[in-house]
DNA sequence: TATTGTTATACTCTATAACTATA
DNA sequence: TATAGTTATAGAGTATAACAATA
């Protein structure tokens, strides 16, 4: 087996990913702040789009963040209408957290507002590589993204959306 | 029909590299704690140890820091005996700063601690593909940390680059 | 009693400005 | 004058603790 490589000092993701990641956010930042966004709000529409409503503590599980963040991150996203709270009926104590149609608008322009800084920060990569990048890191996203699963809301789901 | 996909708004890893690094980096800490360092200290010896010794701006630019806040992270990893800072005989301005013999043996075993974080992180991925994951991050990097070419030291040159 | 969200607050990280010493 | 490094400091990011509402 061609196992025993990972087991090597020398091959550590770990430094890179960090390293990789403060310059597209340094970056981002610029491209995204004609919008009103910060790359943290991506991050946060980004996990709320893909993986539906929760709770704002299962969001916080999914962010790495601190719940108590959480709350200032929703007020700018709620005061921008692009994030919609409302208890759940399920249990009153707890906020559904859900994209609002305004948020998925805005996210989609983010998106492609930042199109051109990863091709700016991922330049010596060939398209294919890109492609074959995105879709390791999905993967690897998606293992550590399962805190979403702690709250698949309320059975009764009468999710409106404004 | 995989080519054109890039343009598209929802192939993104910019959200995704932010969430992984954020993720591995809460984790590393704790693990590097008993080495002494934190995930940044372990980024500049790395980049030290793969660009070999660079002028504190030309560090700066690499790891994406303000060059102000480059001199409390060296003062960290000196007063560590994990770097040296020696002043250029080219120009005394300048400080020439280097891996200690100590420092590399400080990373190594930072790597090798950090491991157990990336099997956790990248659990998602089989080793095949932490392999090609890392390949990639590693082209990627290698094309924006390019910094390090403006200073290549003393003894040579002229280098005015820029 | 335990949990969700909130506020207040202290600690860390990062950037801006002013200073020195060299060029 | 311009550049490399340093210091001091203000702003943003993050975590800890205490509280109200609900379970």
């Amino acid at each position: 087996m061609p196992a025993a490589s990972l087991d090597s000092s020398e091959h550590r993701s770990g430094p890179l990913l960090d390293h990789l990641a403060r310059r597209m956010r340094l970056r981002s930042e610029s491209v995204l702040s004609p919008l009103g966004l910060r790359p943290r709000h991506l991050v946060a529409l980004t996990v709320l789009r893909d993986g539906g409503g929760t709770s704002q503590q299962a969001l916080a599980r999914t962010l790495a963040m601190d719940g108590t963040n959480i709350v200032g991150l929703l007020n700018d996203l709620e005061s921008m209408q692009l994030v919609q709270r409302r208890r759940s009926a399920a249990d009153r104590r707890r906020h559904v957290v859900e994209l609002t149609d305004d948020g998925a608008k805005r996210l989609s322009e983010a998106e492609c507002a930042i199109a051109a800084v990863e091709n700016e920060v991922l330049g010596a990569l060939e398209p294919d590589d890109r492609e074959k990048l995105y879709l390791l890191l999905r993967q690897a996203a998606s293992g550590t993204t399962v805190a979403c699963e702690a709250v698949i809301l309320e059975d009764t789901s009468p999710v409106d959306g404004r």
